[in-house]
DNA sequence: ATCGGCTCGCGCAA
DNA sequence: TGCGCGAAGCCGAT
């Protein structure tokens, strides 16, 4: 029986009782933000359970009729992405289903009974329904006595490990984090090929274009990007050409208009199709191709400002609300600049056709809106100007999340809300001189980001993107961070890995 | 071009 | 209890 190093059970948390499993009696791994194969804690926890008890593994992953309401963009990009998975699960012994319930505790709860599995293998997420969805189903679980257990296999350093608390911001998480890494910034196991096969019920096969068809569909008001190919294989490509030929550029990640500066990544690491670690362990081998400052501030933005934006989401459950931020001083100040005069007041639509008097704000938003993704510098300087042009800094904060959730590849995510709550009610901040609207809430100027890069060159690069989505092509020139990816050398890369 | 003050809470020394 | 530090910026003084 393979023994557990320590950092892999602390990476999961159980409930009750020991893991029950046999060759008739799969573990099952509950598939949500972490959808890969390869680096994945979780499956790598279902799996070591699995060859210890001689039984087989299954993956279950919950798509719900609605999808949130998310867009053909979004849901897409996930089920293409499920798709190459489904094939990968195969390559090693691995089945996989999908339910499709409104309450996904419930469908995933039936699928294990159907299938005989009393153990279960989850991923985390520190959003409110993922939690709520999660308590529910440890209750049924109990209920039955399953066994059930939650692997952080998004975060370097387990979110609860992390900290135990709301952090207050980066520098205090930082050092938290570093002295973790000896034991959880470690090279991934190998996924092995699970021993027995799935011989249980019939899994009912997935009919994938009817699936993509009719998401596609319902969510055609925010159409598929060209740009971004989705799944595991891709996003290797992408991390690969940006750690070998690009990172050395990352210094200039605050020019907008370089956006080769720019891993890209965010898509791909939101759906879980790559992992943050292994970003960072290919980003760590490869920083003599870059420099120590460039691979530092990538660590930075990858690691512990994704990790913060975890720690914020959990500990924060109010993480999309005026009321999320802890600290008196931003709400109050706030409040009391409430009643100020705004300059310019723009209406929900307004915002959304890109229809305001400032250029660079129109691209960023139509870079959001066409390109489904937005330069992260233009991120902070948009979500500023939002809490500026509208009637509330509540308004702004619902606008500001809106367009990113409606628009944005990687919308819905923690870094998303923190990214807002940062901008407009100062969280992970401190106060500044105080001035009208924004009191003491960091402001950003126009003025002050045209002295450092060319408005005109990100305008113009942004124009190109919008003309190329609405042609449909699927030239380099839609691609927003110009990528090569090289899907077929990636996929021969692995199987020369692989033997 | 560069620097310091702005403003705040935490962490640590005393 | 008090002081140093930071934080993806701004602004005015040098």
């Amino acid at each position: 029986m393979p023994l557990l190093d320590s950092s892999k059970r602390r990476r999961a948390r159980t409930r009750g009782t020991t893991p029950q499993a046999g060759p008739d009696a799969p573990v099952l791994y509950w598939m949500s933000r972490d959808q890969r194969i390869d680096d994945n804690w979780a499956l790598l926890r279902a799996c070591d359970v699995a060859e210890a008890h001689g039984a087989p593994v299954v993956i279950v992953c919950n798509v719900r009729a609605t999808c949130l309401g998310a867009g053909a963009r979004q849901c897409g990009f996930m089920l293409r992405g499920l798709r190459e998975l489904e094939r990968n699960a195969a390559a090693r012994n691995v089945g996989f289903a999908l339910t499709r319930g409104d309450d996904p505790a419930t469908a995933i709860d039936a699928f294990a009974k159907k299938i005989g599995s009393k153990t279960i293998v989850c991923d985390f997420s520190p959003l409110r329904d993922e939690l709520r969805w999660r308590k529910e189903f440890a209750a049924l679980c109990d209920a039955r006595s399953a066994h059930f257990e939650e692997c952080d296999a998004h975060n370097v350093v387990p979110c609860w490990e992390a900290s135990d608390k709301l952090e207050v911001g980066a520098r205090t998480l930082r050092g938290r984090l570093a002295k973790r890494y000896p034991e959880f910034l470690r090279e991934f196991p190998e996924m092995p090929t699970v021993s027995a096969a799935y011989r249980g019920p019939a899994i009912e096969e997935v009919k994938w274009d009817a699936v993509l068809a009719e998401a596609l569909e319902r969510g055609a008001a925010v159409p598929e990007v060209t740009w971004a190919v989705p799944g595991e294989t891709a996003a290797r490509a992408v991390l690969d050409d940006f750690v070998n030929n690009r990172m050395r550029l990352y210094e200039k990640r605050n020019d907008p208009s370089k956006p080769r500066a720019l891993s890209g990544l965010s898509p791909w690491l939101h759906f879980g199709q790559i992992s943050g670690q292994r970003c960072a362990l290919e980003a760590k081998k490869a920083v003599g191709k870059a420099s120590p400052p460039a691979y530092d501030a990538f660590f930075e933005e990858l690691v512990v400002r994704r990790e913060l934006s975890d720690n914020f989401c959990y500990y924060s459950p109010q993480y999309d609300r005026i009321e999320g931020q802890k600290y008196d001083w931003a709400k109050d100040t706030l409040r009391e600049h409430a009643a100020d005069k705004r300059p310019y007041v723009y209406t929900l639509e307004e915002l959304e056709r890109a229809k305001t008097h400032d250029d660079l704000w129109n691209a960023s938003q139509r870079e959001l809106r066409y390109g489904g993704k937005m330069h992260g510098f233009c991120r902070m300087y948009w979500a500023k100007k939002i809490l500026e042009w509208t009637e509330s800094p509540e308004q702004a904060l619902e606008f500001a999340i809106y367009l990113n959730d409606t628009y944005s590849l990687d919308g819905r995510d923690p870094s998303g809300y923190v990214g807002c709550m940062w901008s407009i009610v100062g969280v992970h901040d401190q106060g500044w001189k105080e001035r009208e609207i924004f009191g003491k809430i960091r402001y950003m100027t126009y003025e002050s980001t045209k002295k450092k890069f060319s408005i005109p060159d990100y305008v113009a690069r942004v124009n190109a993107l919008v003309k190329a989505a609405k042609s449909g092509e699927t030239s380099r020139v839609a691609n927003p961070g110009l990528f090569a990816i090289d899907i077929a050398g990636a996929k021969k890369r692995k199987a020369e890995a692989m033997g």
